[in-house]
DNA sequence: TCTGATATGAGAGCACCGCTCTCGTTGTGA
DNA sequence: TCACAACGAGAGCGGTGCTCTCATATCAGA
């Protein structure tokens, strides 16, 4: 009588408490922090015996790997979001729009920010999984670059200098191919780091003392390099 | 007969005590990370019971705070002895020297530069303490921003864009006073993000795929970033 | 110089942690 | 139906931060 029997009961129990351990992780997160995060208590708030977590993750670290591929998914659905509410041809308000959904973003969720951007956790280095979600923020800025060069560049310039900045793009290049000359490439890539810079700056506390006005001025400088980036 | 009798035996054992435990704990910090800092190791390493080091750090937040305050003290001291051994006039060097040992003390110490620029220890808000040492990169950047413009500036632009940007940034405006316009200032701090921004991501390992030498990428971002603030 | 205050170290102990193991129970595929 | 695998609970191990008590070593003042 059951209508989902296909999948089974356990199969679906499962897959419901893997999320509700995930949710409650979650709430954790946003009050302690990655450092604070505990499976016990985990345990605890869902009424189950700590050990039986460890069916559902192998391990604290396993866990957390999972609440870091949700972090990179939810920031890179919303930046995707801000990107696509935004007429294409429009390639300075799709960046400006980017910059800011992801600030906003990451003031909403400072520890989820603190778990992808922040200091990595110790002996931890990016599983599989991880490399795939964390591309989306990069991809959908790259995505703008490109899209607002579609008229070829002037012939890249040749020389060392130039060989060199492009042998040190070379990951990149074999995404983004002959539609961005490396320099203009690495401006892109001066702009991502700029943005994160500003943003975790602001967020772990650099600016407490300093500027008084952070939102106006991310405004600000999301402009200026709106300005150097795009044509 | 005792030659330092004025400062007394146990002042000067405690003394010592503390920068031992400090140094343990640094060690520590080197192999595990903050996350893996243990006051009981630390007590171990020294071979006395855990409950004396209580006596120096009233607890492990106490002890990362002296290290967070080192390694401040560490890192500005690196940047401005590069900037000394620069000539003072040579601002485009002084820049580009600065971001350099900047970088190379990240890499060289990892666990302490995501101490202080990495994700902030939950449920910790900076001491005062931690503030003066966290300056000191800060205002060697900016001092070096200054000094290159010596000649007063075009008249600064009026309008209510720009008196928000001036008011954006008055807490640094207290600093530099009318040495440097709220537009160029604001230039100096887009350059300080997108220089932590390129450390932050090179270090977290956000590079990895696709930025294969970091390092020129690096020297050719801040050799820009130079000629975008210094004239 | 003696003595009372104080600073220090050691040890036991509390509550918490990650993680493992065992042992019943309960769905599941053959 | 039945053997098996998945599961939850509980106990337990070694670790953590931190507190308390107690003995001892140092110091400052009479």
């Amino acid at each position: 009588m059951s209508e989902t029997k296909a999948i089974g009961v356990r199969a679906r129990v499962r897959a419901e408490l893997t999320i509700e351990i995930k949710r409650a992780a979650k709430a954790q997160l946003a009050v302690d922090g990655a450092a604070g995060l505990s499976l016990r208590a985990v345990a605890r708030d869902l009424g189950m015996a700590s050990s039986a977590v460890y069916r559902y993750f192998a391990s604290r670290e396993e866990l957390l790997t999972a609440l870091i591929i949700d972090a990179y998914n939810a920031a890179g659905l919303v930046v995707e979001q801000a990107d696509a509410a935004r007429d294409r041809s429009d390639h300075r308000g799709r960046f400006v729009a980017m910059a800011r959904a992801l600030r906003q973003w990451a003031i909403d969720n400072p520890h989820e920010y603190a778990l992808i951007y922040g200091s990595p956790v110790p002996g931890y280095d990016a599983p599989e999984d991880t490399i795939d979600p964390a591309t989306r923020i990069p991809v959908a800025l790259l995505t703008v670059l490109i899209e607002s060069r579609t008229q070829p560049r002037s012939r890249s310039k040749a020389g060392k200098e130039a060989d060199e900045l492009r042998q040190s793009l070379d990951g990149l290049i074999a995404f983004t191919g002959d539609l961005v000359s490396p320099s203009h490439l690495a401006l892109g890539v001066e702009a991502w780091a700029e943005l994160f810079g500003l943003i975790s700056l602001e967020l772990f506390g650099h600016f407490k003392n300093g500027i008084t006005d952070p939102e106006f001025f991310f405004d600000h400088a999301v402009h200026t390099l709106a300005d150097r980036i795009i044509p």
